[in-house]
DNA sequence: TGTCGATTTCTTGTCGACAAATAAAATACA
DNA sequence: TGTATTTTATTTGTCGACAAGAAATCGACA
């Protein structure tokens, strides 16, 4: 009762550092599905949580509207946006071109010093695999692809391509609890592969690893999906 | 003097409307270059001319900002965004995908009403070529490209497909001037082949005209490039 | 009891004002 | 005359308050 969900204590705040406060966290919060899709947000109430005025608070909301992240009815209210399962494949092609295209332009453009970064998330994803921790299994490895956009050096691309891995880290989440079992040592062994190819600037090679990782990942999804429709109709 | 640069006399405004027209306004002053790249942009000065507070215009800002379409520093001064001259690379190779990526759903997804749309956006370019109003050529031709994007119907293609076209006007602005010679007939002939392919829903041509397309426009564009940057070698 | 209309409530959209941060201008000093 | 420092000016970031819009509630009436 006192005190339940205040993310507390941060009075020293700096000038120009709420609204991106409140983007940060509630980006977190939202991608990691402690925010459920088609929760309300209301800005008073963050308003009160953050210790600030509506103002900041709003201007966090209008960007992360901007990404899709949350919807907004005019004059009513404002929610976290649905994932759209009726369009998954939509999804889908949009992953499977943005792995392969990253990868094929990082395999083209990197910099020795973006392989380090590539490899420090290459390692964290093993470490999560080997913990058997699912959650950091699905931060880490969108963590790992992202580094190697990032390399790939178009901002068209990774703008994109960040965006929809968030939105895969949503999907994910929905199944975490059934994915240790299926997430397996193979996703470890696939990453290094994409390594060495990138490594080797073999961009064909990037191409045809990438997709089929992509493709594997996109199967394993939809067998989650299909898994858990069947367990609604069950009902 | 009097009353220069008032859009004027719009003194009936719904209630959420205020941010959306700033937005629409500003995005179009943007794209067509009267708002030239680097000019500082006054919230003030903005809110005098809307009559409108600073709020909604901030909103349009940030919504600008997520866009790219304008940079803020913090604390100081917001001027819309330069042109990335050093990495046009990067634009070209998206453009391409995009361009191939957009047709390609189009071929597979399109409905009999997305055509009708197709076809008036081309007959629009096609009455700018012959008028020899490069302008309208710009816009047009973005329009019907992206025409074609929302027959493919995915979301996270045509939204950054969207941001690529809009950059690849401003891009086109800064040579308007030179392709009235350059724009021919020849692209008019080429959008109706795309019609074609789109409606006979034949995948792999659409993926190849749009290919040859698009790149035949990045020659286009590198041709007026590489003249004007002889132009600047010999003040 | 059910339906339609008025009223209340709740949330957002807009406003004007103030404070902080930074750049520009002015001043002091060598 | 040139440089360092203080002062001013300008622009943004934040705040609290108020009003409009829409849903929910309440009440009248059949």
């Amino acid at each position: 009762m006192t005190d339940l969900d205040s993310d507390s204590d941060l009075p020293e705040r700096k000038r120009g550092s709420g609204a991106r406060m409140v983007y940060d966290l509630l980006r977190d919060e939202i991608i990691d599905l402690k925010l459920a899709p088609g929760s309300p947000i209301d800005e008073v109430q963050l308003a009160e949580r953050f210790k600030m005025s509506r103002t900041p608070i709003r201007e966090a909301l209008v960007r992360l509207a901007g990404e899709g992240l949350i919807e907004t009815l005019p004059n009513r209210s404002t929610m976290v946006s649905n994932i759209d399962f009726l369009n998954l494949h939509t999804f889908f092609d949009a992953l499977v071109l943005m792995y392969r295209v990253t990868t094929r332009l990082a395999a083209q453009y990197h910099r020795p010093e973006d392989l380090v970064v590539i490899r420090r998330f290459h390692e964290d994803y093993a470490a999560a695999v080997k913990a058997h921790d699912a959650l950091a299994m699905i931060a880490t490895n969108a963590a790992f692809h992202s580094a190697i956009a990032e390399a790939g050096r178009n901002p068209y691309f990774t703008s994109l391509f960040r965006r929809i891995l968030d939105e895969g880290r949503r999907i994910l989440r929905l199944y975490y609890r059934s994915y240790e079992e299926q997430f397996p040592q193979r996703f470890v062994e696939e990453h290094a592969e994409l390594i060495a190819v990138i490594a080797a600037r073999d961009v064909e090679g990037a191409d045809r690893l990438a997709r089929a990782h992509a493709e594997q990942i996109v199967r394993q999804i939809q067998t989650l999906f299909s898994r858990q429709e069947r367990l609604d109709m069950a009902l």
